[in-house]
DNA sequence: AGAATGCATGTAAACGTTTACATGACACGT
DNA sequence: ACGTGTCATGTAAACGTTTACATGCATTCT
């Protein structure tokens, strides 16, 4: 029934011409005589001829297709950021491959050895992949992009939210609008980008605060039953702002604050950071810092590509230090002054 | 500096073996030694070695990976659904080739035939998607599931989301309800699905009620524009409830209706359809339509999955006739009752 | 002891392309 | 007429695997 697909044989036997001809004429070479190529186009398009990716890319050594190594496809984060990079990718002409939640270290190895040659290079966002791991499995020159690496910089180009600095501005942002009891509800113990944002509310509140440390896993969960917990203290012991290191910390805050009755921003200020959509839904408006995660997928895909059209050059071994992509403060509803 | 990657002759030569023998130790046939095998896996190692793709696909007919041709990454619809695809991919040990945004038909055949001897099987959500279409340019042999076709099925595996029965369980729930004057606000116009939920809407009328008809496009600006004029009419022109086709216009009716000082559902009640993230946490939450996005995608998978691997079967040609994906009605505070 | 069997390993073909090189037809200048 | 050059096309190698088949050694059976 379903015969199996034309090779480029099947052109050539039909066209009457040997395969490096058909080759030549698909592929646009000027050295063939017009008649010919317009007889091989047409009988390739009878076929439905097309070229195999496998055979092709073993003898060009390219795909044509970027892999991008991401630790889970949860949420709107990786959403956002998958769209950066499947736009650039396909403004370049370049397919997208996609592996994701590796739950160890060794299954995140296994799909890095995968990849050997079925991609040109690598996006890789994973918390396994520091200095070690990376050396250790990524195939030989496969170039790769990092974001948002846990370790310093490797040598290779990486990308990184400026998580310290959006958390400095928004505390500084919150010192600066008359709140004293800044409390900082914080992300899983381990996280890389939940210390990063700790780190910076700590340097935005100055010396003269002592940093009110409340503690997190980035659910709404834990955002909700610290939210609860904090309406139940009394008044005088309540912090006037919550700064909360995710934003659906901050949607869980909410709901708990509002069940207890207390209302945002005159009782209490709240905070998020990631901006997702739902940020400026919410009544109040959620004040946050905004990511611009789909540039930053656009930014990395770029630089990947820029690593795959400059292979065998002097190529400057490129900034080690992870390049900053830049947050912007976004002021809503959820935190202004407190009362006088 | 950088080497190129090491090949099974290089673990071979090392070895002091023949590539056979490392093919064969490597992929775990049990006529090796255990002396050989324990040996060759060793070298392997320390030299890296990752067999090539290319080369693997090209002699066994088998890439381990699955295409996905989708028309856009945008929201959370998209999301959701690739989240359910990789997942049940990763479940099988395929990989997955995304691509998407295929603005004209041509680009779509050219995103086809490029999958061509990279993919073993496709997913494919488009527009173009007809049964021409695919006829004309699915590489032969590559086995397809689609998702939502417009059309009715062609000779393969189909899901489609239940949108006309969604539309008649929530139609039907607000005349249960009590309300009269139940106002729906469409999709864009060539929209198969928008077209799906509106027959839906005008079956759970029933033949007493004749349909209130208004025109949208599925974005949250043509929500609030509705919603503001429907406020605008003197009470008793308006209608009693408002059926949007999906959520965000739903939420952008919310707004122009809150800001005109109406309340909902006391004033009208609100329905959307989709069950984005969003719905949950408006004020009032919004009644919608809970479709599984996730389960969809994983389901495609699964199908295509089976189809993969009984390739030369008898393979009953499966129901001509798209499966339907069921659908929940959710209802929340956006609409109760009307005041007697 | 000689034949037969079993089994680990080697040899080489095949997958479907691209491309360096060879070939040969034709035109041209002398 | 004869070399010389141009240029369209053909020939065949190469890419890195897998795998059918061949080989040859060790063991066992008669």
């Amino acid at each position: 029934m379903s015969v199996s697909p034309a090779t480029i044989k099947d052109v050539a036997r039909v066209a009457g011409v040997s395969v490096a001809t058909v080759s030549r004429a698909l592929n646009g070479a000027e050295n063939v005589l017009p008649h010919t190529r317009q007889r091989i186009l047409e009988i390739a398009r009878e076929l439905r001829y097309a070229p195999s990716g496998a055979a092709r890319s073993l003898i060009t050594r390219k795909t044509d297709t970027v892999g991008a190594l991401l630790p889970d496809l949860h949420g709107e984060f990786f959403s956002e950021l998958i769209r950066g990079i499947d736009q650039a990718a396909r403004a370049r002409g370049l397919h997208l491959l996609l592996s994701s939640s590796h739950d160890d270290a060794d299954e995140a190895a296994a799909a890095l050895r995968a990849m050997n040659g079925r991609v040109d290079g690598l996006i890789v966002m994973s918390p396994h992949a520091d200095d070690d791991f990376l050396s250790q499995n990524l195939p030989s020159n496969l170039p790769a992009v990092l974001l948002n690496p846990g370790a310093a910089g490797p040598g290779m180009p990486a990308f990184a939210v400026d998580n310290f600095g959006g958390a400095r501005a928004m505390t500084a942002h919150l010192v600066a609008q008359g709140h004293r009891r800044i409390a900082f509800l914080g992300g899983p113990a381990g996280n890389f980008e939940a210390r990063e944002r700790q780190r910076g509310y700590q340097a935005g509140l100055g010396d003269g605060r002592s940093p009110w440390l409340l503690p997190g896993d980035f659910t709404e969960q834990s955002g909700y039953t610290t939210g609860a917990a904090l309406a139940a203290l009394p008044p005088a012991e309540r912090p006037d702002a919550l700064f909360c290191a995710n934003d659906m910390m901050a949607v869980g805050a909410l709901q708990a604050l509002a069940n207890a009755g207390l209302h945002v921003p005159a009782d209490l200020a709240l905070a998020g950071f990631d901006d997702i959509p739902l940020a400026r839904y919410m009544r109040p408006a959620l004040s946050t810092v905004r990511v611009p995660i789909a540039a930053m997928g656009t930014q990395a895909l770029d630089a990947l590509a820029l690593a795959l059209s400059s292979l065998a050059d002097p190529a400057p071994p490129l900034p080690s230090a992870a390049t900053l992509i830049p947050v912007e403060l976004i002021v809503r509803e959820s935190c202004t002054p407190p009362p006088p």
